[in-house]
DNA sequence: AGCGTGACGAACT
DNA sequence: TAGTTCGCCACGC
């Protein structure tokens, strides 16, 4: 079974949406927690995967980081490249614009900058 | 009940 | 700029 924390990770990530990424580290601060450590290693034991999209988590350099599922990275990487995240020595194109800040659908609108 | 580990992160060298 | 070190919290042994 899973614990408390591990269910509001898998939720958590669940609100990424298809072509976008987001971080361990933006998962814990939407969580109200610095815990990014435990945040990976609960995104690691995701049993829903890849119903549960986690592999459209990624770190906070740009890099796609580590995958458990299928044969690891490179199958991490293939999800992203099918929902049209580029992936390129590793890292994430456009990486900035392609995160997910957990509150794109949540501003309703405010005119931008 | 204490200790080591980890799909990370930021600082340092 | 890249590789290494320390810190972080939750978990399993």
């Amino acid at each position: 079974m899973a614990t408390e924390f591990q269910r509001r990770v898998w939720e958590a990530m669940r609100l990424i949406p298809r072509g976008r990424v987001s971080t361990y580290g933006a998962i814990a601060k939407y969580l109200g927690s610095d815990a990014v450590r435990a945040v990976g290693t609960a995104v690691g034991k995701n049993p829903y995967a890849p119903h549960v999209p986690c592999h459209r988590v990624v770190r906070s350099d740009g890099k796609v980081g580590n995958y458990s599922g299928g044969e690891g990275v490179p199958t991490k990487i293939a999800y992203l490249k099918e929902e049209g995240v580029e992936v390129r020595n590793g890292r994430i194109v456009d990486f900035e614009e392609r995160l997910y800040r957990f509150e794109d659908q949540q501003v309703t609108r405010s005119a931008g900058s």
